[in-house]
DNA sequence: TATGAATGAGATTTCATTCAT
DNA sequence: TATGAATGAAATCTCATTCAT
């Protein structure tokens, strides 16, 4: 009873610390269980303060959930900054943001998972979030870079739009994630292990370059 | 009790629509709200029949689950079935596929939706369901047989794998419908119009026949 | 486990009878706690049924006791309605009228405090109820034909006015239940005694009476 | 800590200042949702203090809740004060006090809804203050000077008792502002705009002027 | 085969109050 | 005297499922 020193640090007050708590423990449960399927007992259980600092911090369920959604999209769009695809050539540059996509797709499933769980949600909680929207356009600029480097370069095709590019860039990468437990199980194929990414990796990559190159040659 | 015809009186005790309606409506409640997300309540009361029918066939909401998943996969594949493709050349055979692929994905949005669904599930009940994984493996027969063929015609490269290649097929089409809501929103593009959908849908196309083609040259 | 009689009496569906008990409970507990010191748990275990069948009936808290609001002014006017006041000369009738007011908000102390309950939220949920609204107008048609005789026969001032006097009337009779507590600890009198009652009465009748009265001259 | 004037430096610790000024916006909080239904939460933050400080001047909520009820008591017994009725006749006296009881609550709505709120409770905490039962008691004594010179001078009846005038009064003018929204949706009548009022005030003194009245002649 | 009432277990949320600084 | 973070206990409400007829 005397003698002890100050005070057990883990339950020191530090509200940034115990936030970003929440949200890491958050992120797990709704994209293992969904907005409904997931249970705030649970996740409590599994952060390190209790249930009643969720409602403090986030207010509600759903606004948990948002929360998550604007943080996981903010660590993308911050990875991705760090590319730095401007000193590359065009092709070499889509190729480097194509793999990127794939590993970071890969690496990140929970991020996919969150926003399978938004879409089943129809994106209403990203429609009322000002900060996903503006963070996201932003995101196409290095796309749009590439094509009007390579379509002056001669090695790109003269129609490609980046709005098109990169929806088909998430396609072939999301798919890889979003579906692994419907198709491995139909086709009986593994989609998560390192050679099959690995492959897989390189069949996305190169079904973009080619979709790219211009009329009548390909890479 | 006796006597009576077999044909149902209008509205009087049909037991194969009344599952039938069961099942419409869950389809519909399941890809709308996901599995936790759906209410039997709701379901029920949008059906001609009671909340007590619902257990009575299929047990309980999660053999109700089960049941719209394997039901929905039947008939994507005995769609699928109708498209004869053995007759034409090889290319256009695959073409035509993406397409039909492509459309009935776009023409079917619950059944996509429910497949996002089980993915978060892990895959679970599908896991569990011999009808659905019988199913689907022959519906990669076609592709397969048109691959053999393309190869042979030295259209196609040699080394293009069936399974792949419907991965990417996949990929495509089913991001269109997947991720709408998400992709729609950030990028304030539509993607479920009558024009969208055609536009996209001959990149989808061309970008699977690009992929395909013989190395160093495109179509 | 055999032989015994069909089942307990009290365990069978009756739903009528299941709202009324839930109701009559609920009426005691809102006018002792108000509506957000109402303890659904307390209410429940005073119920013949569980707290689930109230969210059954009545969807939530506020629902019940709107309902319970519904019913209380229901019933004051069906027994308001069994006077028949039309049959006494005027005077007579307004007396009638005066004493049957005070008695049933005496007896019925659990209304009162409804109402007042109600005020305190500033009428949200009366101004929501159509039943409400039409019970009361009615109301108010005995006393305008009350007051319309008594001018004729010239025993009422010409100037009274059916909606002022019904104000009073209740003002002076509600009072003695709804501030029953305050006044009676601040000035030590009584205000619930069987002789109290008595004694107020009186004065109430001859308040409203003397109000009435043509000008110049009191009963 | 040491040599500092008195004098509160502008927004620096006046506890005198913060007391009242919890005191007040608790009033109207209190006046609004009742006892259960105020938060603390809320309170504190329309407050220019915190939560903290509420519980360090007041205790808990029910300490703070008898403390605005003692407040508003006294403020209304030293506002009547001030009226100084010995000196006009006592009819005349009559009147004027009427009239201030009615303006004084239709001024004050907060009063007279704590007031309610504590008979809701049951006069609970009035009970336990001794002040409050001191302070009106003596409110009392100038109503019967008035009575007591009315009789002698023989322009009131011989019977008529203070304490039960003072019901009368206080009836007549409570009922106006505590069942304004009940009263008012009902008959969809106007109880609180200055026409309705002054029309509404006249009528409440003259009744209470006739009931005071000798037998067989009124004002 | 069909229905509407009923239910237990557990979900989300709220709130007065206290702690650490 | 003051503050913002933290909390346990309890409140309201939900939901898949079953019962009685």
């Amino acid at each position: 009873m005397t003698g002890r020193a100050k005070a057990p640090r883990s339950r020191k007050n530090d509200p940034e610390r115990t936030r970003r708590d929440i949200l890491d423990v958050a992120l797990r449960e709704f994209a293992t269980n969904g907005l409904s399927g997931a249970r705030i007992d649970e996740l409590a259980a599994r952060t390190r303060t209790s249930k009643r600092m969720i409602y403090y911090y986030f207010g509600s369920k759903e606004g948990l959930y948002l929360a998550v959604l604007e943080d996981a999209y903010r660590r993308i769009r911050a990875d991705e900054g760090t590319l730095d695809l401007g000193h590359q050539p065009p092709l070499d540059a889509l190729a480097a943001l194509v793999r990127f996509t794939f590993d970071y797709e890969n690496a990140n499933t929970d991020f996919i998972r969150v926003v399978m769980v938004e879409n089943i949600h129809r994106g209403k909680y990203i429609a009322g979030s000002e900060s996903i929207r503006r963070l996201n356009s932003a995101a196409i600029a290095a796309l749009r870079d590439i094509c009007e480097r390579g379509i002056v370069a001669g090695v790109m095709r003269a129609d490609v739009d980046p709005i098109d590019l990169h929806m088909s860039i998430s396609a072939l990468c999301f798919f890889n994630v979003s579906n692994r437990y419907t198709f491995g199980t139909i086709f009986g194929r593994d989609m998560a292990g390192r050679e099959a990414l690995a492959r897989r990796r390189e069949i996305v990559t190169e079904t973009i370059l080619r979709y790219v190159a211009p009329e009548g040659w390909c890479a």
